[in-house]
DNA sequence: ATGGTGGACCTTCCA
C-alpha cells in the first residue's frame, strides 16, 4: 500500500497538479492539507474519475484537510470531537482504509513564538496525544499524515542559524512533537535514511528558496511499529515541485511510503 | 533596501 501527503496550499489553484501527481505515483490512499475549499465545493467527481473514495472537511477560506482511498474509506472522525477548539478550524479528518488508520493533519503554524496561535499550536498537539491514547492502540495499524509545521531535528532545516527565534524548531514545539511520537510512531522518512539533510517538504515562494534548496522537512508520515514493520521505503517527492516550477506548484513538496501491507 | 511570492479575497490575512 502506498500512501501520500501533500499540502497543497489551495485545491481550486492545484487540482491540475494533483491530478497530474496522482496519474504518476499511483497511490493507494493520500492525504491532503490546506485544500482551502468550503465543505460541499471539494471536487469528489474529479476524484472519483481517478477511483478514488473521498472525505473532505473544510472550513472556507483556510485551512481543511481531506483524504483520497481506492482501498475503502471507513469510520471518518473530523478533529478530535473533543468541543476544545477554540478557534474551530478544520485541521484532521480520521478514517480506516485498507486496514490502516490514517489521519490527515494541518498543525497550527504558530505564527510567532508566544502568539496566540503558537499557544493553539502546543495545545492542538497536545489534544492530538490525548485523542490517540482516548481512541486507538499504538499495536494497531496506524499512521499520522500531514503538515505539522515542526522541523524534528536541526538537520531539518536548511541552515538553523536562519531560524534562531523563530517558530518550527523550538524546543516546546519539538517536545509537543515528541510526545505524539512516544504514544508509538515513528517517523518512516527518518527510518530509512537517518542522516539524511537536504531532503525538504516545504520551500517558501519568496526569495529563490526552492532553487537554492533553502526548504524545512515539516511534512511527516507517522507510523505504528505494525506498520513500520513492513515499510518498503519512503520519499520526499521533490520532482512533485521541480517539474512544475513555473507552473503554479505547491510551496510544499508531497511526499509518500509504502508498505507490504 | 527588513523586501522577495502566492493564495485566499477586495484590503488585509495567512503561510
Amino acid at each position: 500500500m502506498r500512501i501520500a501527503s501533500w499540502n497543497v496550499n489551495s485545491l481550486n489553484a492545484r487540482l491540475p497538479r494533483v491530478e497530474e501527481w496522482l496519474e504518476r505515483l499511483q497511490p493507494d490512499v493520500v492525504c491532503m492539507q490546506e485544500t482551502k475549499l468550503e465543505q460541499d465545493a471539494f471536487p469528489t467527481d474529479a476524484f472519483a474519475a481517478l477511483g478514488y473514495e473521498s472525505v473532505h472537511h473544510g472550513e472556507g477560506r483556510w485551512n481543511g484537510v481531506a483524504i483520497l482511498s481506492r482501498v475503502g474509506l471507513d469510520d471518518v472522525v473530523t478533529d478530535f470531537e473533543d468541543g476544545a477548539d477554540k478557534y474551530e478550524e478544520a485541521r484532521a479528518v480520521w478514517a480506516t482504509c485498507g486496514g490502516v488508520r490514517v489521519a490527515s493533519l494541518y498543525i497550527p503554524n504558530g505564527r510567532e513564538v508566544d502568539h496566540d496561535h503558537y499557544h493553539y499550536k502546543l495545545e492542538w498537539l497536545g489534544r492530538l496525544r490525548a485523542h490517540l491514547d482516548a481512541n486507538h492502540d499504538p499495536k494497531q495499524p496506524l499512521a499520522l499524515l500531514g503538515d505539522f509545521n515542526i522541523a524534528p531535528e536541526d538537520n531539518d532545516v536548511w541552515d538553523r542559524k536562519a531560524f534562531e527565534g523563530a517558530t518550527h524548531v523550538t524546543a516546546p514545539e519539538r517536545d509537543a512533537l515528541t510526545a505524539v511520537k512516544d504514544w508509538g510512531l515513528t517517523d518512516t522518512f527518518r527510518e530509512l535514511y537517518p542522516d539524511a539533510d537536504g531532503l525538504f517538504t516545504y520551500y517558501d515562494y519568496t526569495a529563490g528558496r526552492f532553487h537554492k534548496r533553502q526548504g524545512i522537512r515539516i511534512d511527516l508520515i507517522l507510523a505504528t511499529d505494525p506498520l513500520l514493520a513492513t515499510l518498503q521505503g519512503a520519499l520526499v517527492d521533490r520532482n512533485g515541485r521541480k517539474a512544475w516550477d513555473g507552473n503554479k506548484p505547491s510551496d510544499h513538496v508531497p511526499l509518500y511510503a509504502d508498505f507490504d501491507i
